[in-house]
Parts: structure tokens; sequence; C-alpha cells
DNA sequence: CCGTGGTGTGTTAGCGGTAACGGTGGCCCG
DNA sequence: CGGGCCACCGTTACCGCTAACACACCACGG
């Protein structure tokens, strides 16, 4: 029993006791057997993943996360996919979970703003947490990034680097966390003291295509922009490969830059400058704010944490320079400032 | 007890009082402890799973197959990563599973076939299974698509296209997969009657990069190929990057097939024909071959399988069709035969 | 008629923890 | 100096399941 309350941290223990028995722990390599413990403590075991198509870089690096903290937690992950627009195709998804009983439910996007899903979740009492939403309403369990602050950053970036004609390819108007980064690039824009109607706005819907088309239509402007910040990894990867068939040079004819820092960032050439979202953190996050809910449910009262913003990044890489005929050597140079990677 | 033996399928219960508890659970909507039953049965409960850089997409299909093994099983996923090429690195890594006391461990590639994890492994007599090797050595746990007849399927395809000169992108030397894979492609063509010497082939490593070196070195031969086939999906993108860079239009000029069906396959465009693994059902297999593994240890006896190989499947897509200045329409009607997705 | 050996089912004793409560001492207060 | 309170630690009784065994029952052979 002093044991347990040694490793739980638990009140009452003496100093000398509890290194003595950190001491046995560490000789005997002990570790607490979690089967045993949620058995005993009978702490929520199956936490339910209702994942859509997000990227595959996003949702790999999601489970790292969620698998990470379910671990420690003890509790099961249990996944489930749905792929499905329909507002009957996401209900019925849910309801696998109601009906498996898990005891709580993660929302990545783009599912964390999917009504039919809440709603679901709401009416069999399960509780939820959403995770990168751009606004989320009050009172709801969540997880985010500031999108506002780091679309604004990244425009600051475009704007310091020269560019004044700047296009923005804006994300599925049915996630909060578009508008966020939209409003992010407006406000920094006017900050600037440019009219946001000298720039060159599209419609995307975070999809390569969507990204394919919206840039052909920004080139194809009788003014084009000189960089496009695209509100996706995927649909700035799509920008580059438009821009590539039409024979301009990235970042020297024109820049690029994209959100998120998924693995296509990475994966493509030249390496996009871009905003990365600490996913994995931020699903640990989700689990652990899902579980201190549980927990405060089952009376142990507890904080009441709902809201969590994690801190994002901006990437500096290859795709981004200044404007073509820009001050000193119109290319490589400039900018080579903050973190590279 | 009685339940017990009814829901593991246990022997010596008359028919009649099965159905009737079968009933019970149906009617109490019961479903058993996962934690408890572990506990109970001393099964394995961490089975660590160490994760070099694969693809985003591979890992995130790997991940969503091993967790939903390892929920049936009552197991909780170690997550371990090791990005480092070098043997120290690795072995680092690994010792990390020795000391938290995971009672086996999953490599997938391009792990399997790291030596020095696999050497701490032995050493510390933890079982592993290895995932997705060309040629695994005799005796050991192994899942596993047929590298060679799918490599060879694939050729055939682009034979059956008209492609007479096909260039090919070696994966990886030091995983064995890139030399099943090349074996079946020099299979295919002299199967066919083609000396592989009339075939243009370049060392690539699997990687994006690679991809791009090597396919330039293709298409700035004196006679270029008309049609790629690179041993994975990241390099296939590559040629198709670096095609359009040249102007040339996929399929019409330069058929480009890859292998795997990432998600990269359909995210970029024209989406890419491949070969598709079972990443998911590859990691299931995985699973339960080692708790098969471990099971048997434990002195239950039971089966002793070892190897399994799975089925890998053909998909056609946009980026391969007949070669320039062939037959019928010279462009998208041919080939649009088998599944399309 | 009684062993002997199945077949089906119930009993017991844990698996390794934790909640809840029961003891100890020591300190302070009346 | 006795009682109350607190800090500290041990006991007990589970959590929900399964291995191992005990028991009843039947068929069968000698």
């Amino acid at each position: 029993m002093t044991v347990s309350r040694v490793v739980n941290g638990g009140a009452n223990v003496r100093e000398t006791t509890r290194v003595a028995v950190l001491a046995a722990i560490e000789k005997l390599n002990y570790s607490p057997n979690s089967a045993a413990r949620s058995l005993a403590a009978g702490e929520a075991t199956q936490i339910g993943l209702l994942y859509s198509n997000p990227s595959a870089a996003y949702l790999s690096q999601f489970l790292i996360g969620a698998l990470a903290a379910a671990r420690k937690a003890g509790c099961h992950l249990v996944l489930e996919s749905c792929e499905g627009e329909r507002a009957d195709e996401q209900a019925e998804a849910t309801r696998q979970f109601v009906s498996t009983s898990v005891e709580g439910v993660i929302l990545p996007p783009p599912l964390s703003e999917a009504a039919p899903v809440r709603a679901e979740l709401e009416a069999a009492g399960i509780p939820w947490v959403s995770v990168a939403m751009g606004l989320p309403p009050a009172r709801s369990l969540n997880v985010r990034i500031d999108d506002f602050a780091a679309a604004s950053a990244m425009t600051q970036h475009l704007l310091d680097l020269g560019h004044r004609k700047i296009g923005f390819i804006r994300g599925n108007p049915n996630q909060t966390s578009s508008a966020e980064r939209y409003r992010g690039f407006v406000a920094a824009c006017e900050n600037a003291g440019l009219d946001i109607k000298s720039m060159a706005v599209e419609q995307g819907y975070f999809t390569f295509r969507s990204g394919i088309v919206a840039t052909e239509r920004l080139l194809d402007r009788d003014d084009p922009p000189t960089a496009i910040f695209a509100s996706n990894d995927d649909m700035a990867a799509a920008a580059v490969g438009v821009a590539h068939r039409r024979g301009l040079h990235v970042p020297q004819d024109l820049s690029i830059v994209g959100f998120d820092d998924t693995s296509l960032a990475t994966t493509i050439w030249p390496e996009l400058t871009t905003v990365r979202q600490p996913i994995a953190a931020m699903a640990e996050s989700a689990l652990n704010l899902l579980l201190a809910r549980l927990r405060e449910r089952r009376g142990a009262g507890g904080g009441k944490l709902e809201e969590q913003v994690l801190d994002h990044e901006m990437i500096l890489r290859e795709s981004s320079g200044p404007p073509p005929g820009a001050a000193p050597a119109p290319g490589k140079t400039a900018a080579k400032a903050a973190k590279r990677r």
C-alpha cells in the first residue's frame, strides 16, 4: 500500500520511506502492472478515437501521441474510421462507439466540427474532446493552437521578405480553423497598411486537388501574386506542382508557404516553409483532458481545465524567399534567419 | 466460469447452455473487461513497436492495424522511434524496450532488417516479428507479401501496355525487399524475351530525393525509357515531378508506376498505378503471430506458425498507359481493365 | 455390480493493484 | 495527565476474470 502511495504521489508518506521505496523499486526493476491498476481503480479503459481521412501524416503523428498518453494512463484506444461526409454516416460511426461502451471520445479534425457526431455523443452522454478547432465553442473540452496568430505570423514572414501581392488559398469553409487562418492573414495585411482587396484570395478545401485549381486561378490573374500562402501543406504542395508545370522556379519566381508541417512538407522539393502544429502533444493533451473530465465525473472533482492552447512554431525552409527583382542577390541568400531544417 | 468458457470458445460446453449464455450476454449487453482478463490470464501486456521514419502513410496504416489487434488481445502497444541509422543508435533504442520489459517487439520496415536491433533482442531473449522483409531468414517470425511476384506482375502490366524500354529504380540496397522487387522485374522482362541489358536500371534509396536523382539519370540517357517502375511510391512521385519539370506528360509521354500504395499515390496528380500492400492486415498478423509465440513460450504449446505471406493487389490508376505512338488513341483509352480507383 | 473415464458445470484461489478503514505513535491543548 | 487530532503505515476486502481442481452425472466394460 505504501508503495502504491509512493508510486501515485499520494500524500502522507515520510520522505525517508519514500526514498527507500523508490530505491527498492529501482533495485527490483519494478514496474506497476497497468492491467491490475486499471482493474482495481475501475478507471476508464476504452477511449474512442474517431478519425476521418485527414492527411496520413497528421494521423500517424496523432496516433503516436495518443498512444503514448494512453499507455501511461493504462487505457486502450479504440479506433474507428469515418470516411463519410454525410450526416447519417457520421452518426452511424459514432453509434458504433456508443454500443461498444467507450467512455470518452477524441475527435481530431475535421470530425471535431462534425455536428452529427457531437449530437450523437451528447445524446449518449459520452464526453468528448475536440482537437484543432479554430474557434471552439465555450465550455467544451478542446485542444488547439492559435490559428489566427500562426497565420498572421506566416503572413508577416512573407511581408518581411518584401512581398506585397500575396495569394491566399483558404481551407474548407466548414472548419473554423479555415476562417481563423484567413482572419490572421487579413489582420497581418491590414496591419502592414495593405488593403486586403489588393490581395488574391481563392477558396480551397484542404485537398491537393483543390490546391491545384486554386493555384491555377491565382496564377491566371492579370497581376499574379509573388507569393502564395496555402492554408495547409497539401494545397501548398499542389501549388508547387502547378508552378513547376508552368516553368516557375520556387522560390525565385514564386514563394509558396503552407501550414501544418506534415511530412509532405519535407517530402517534396523544395521543402516547404510552413507552420508546425505540435500534433502528438495535442493528442496527448486531448487524452489527458478527457481522462480528467472522466475522473471528475466519477465524483473525484478536480480541476476544471477545459481548453488548452499549445504553441505553434514557424518553420522556415526553402520554398519562401524575396520576390523576384528584390534587393540583394535575387535568390537563395535572404531570409535564412530563424530556424531552418 | 461457464461464461468464460463460452466467451473464449472453450471446450466441453453443452450447445444449449452455450446459446443460453450468448443470449444472456446479448440481453445484458455484457462485454468482458480486458484489464481483468489480462490480469488473471497473466498474458503479455506490453508489446513494443520500434519504428523508424518510414513514410508517414505507411506508419499510420500500420498503427491502425496493430492497434486494432492489440485491443482485441487486450495488450498495450509501446511505441519507440528510432530515426538513427547508426548501429549504436539502433541498439540504444532497442535497449529502451528491454529495460521497460516489453514482452515482444514488432519490427516494421526498414528496422525489420536492422542487425543491431535483432542482436540486442536476441541477447535479451525477447521474441520479435519482422514485417515486410523481402527474403526473411528461415525460422524467424515474419509477415510479408510476395515482393517478387508483385514486381513481376507490375512489370508485366507495363509490358502488356506495349512498353519495351522500361526504367527501373531500385530500392535501398540494405533491404531485402529491394532485391526481391528487382528480381521480379528482371524475371518478367526475361520471361517476355527481353534482355535485361536493354532496360535502364538506376539505384535509389526509397526516398523522394533519391527518386529525383535516379529519374534525371534515366531521362538523360540517349535512349530514354518510355516507362519508369520505381520501387516505391515516394520515388515514383519524384519521377512524376521530374517529368513535369521537363514538360513530359504522364502517362502520354512517360508512364510511371510505384509500389506500396501509400497515400502519396493518390495525393499527387496523376494518381499512381501501384501495388498495394495490405499494411494494416500485415500489422495485425504480426501482432497475432507474436502473441502466439509468447503463449507457446509460456508453455501452452500450440501451432508453430512462423511465416505469413499476405496477398498484394495491383492498383491501376492514371499514371500508366501505352507508350507514345502506340496503336489506338495515344492516351487514356487502353488498359482501363482491372480495378481502377 | 462396481470401477474407469469421459463430459459438463460449480468452487476456490489467486492475478497485482487500490479504496477504505484500522491501528500506531507523537504533539498539542485543555 | 488524558483526550483529541494528525501524520504515517499496515490490513482487509474487493476489482472481474481465469487456472486448477472438485464434483455430479452418464456410458461403458469387465
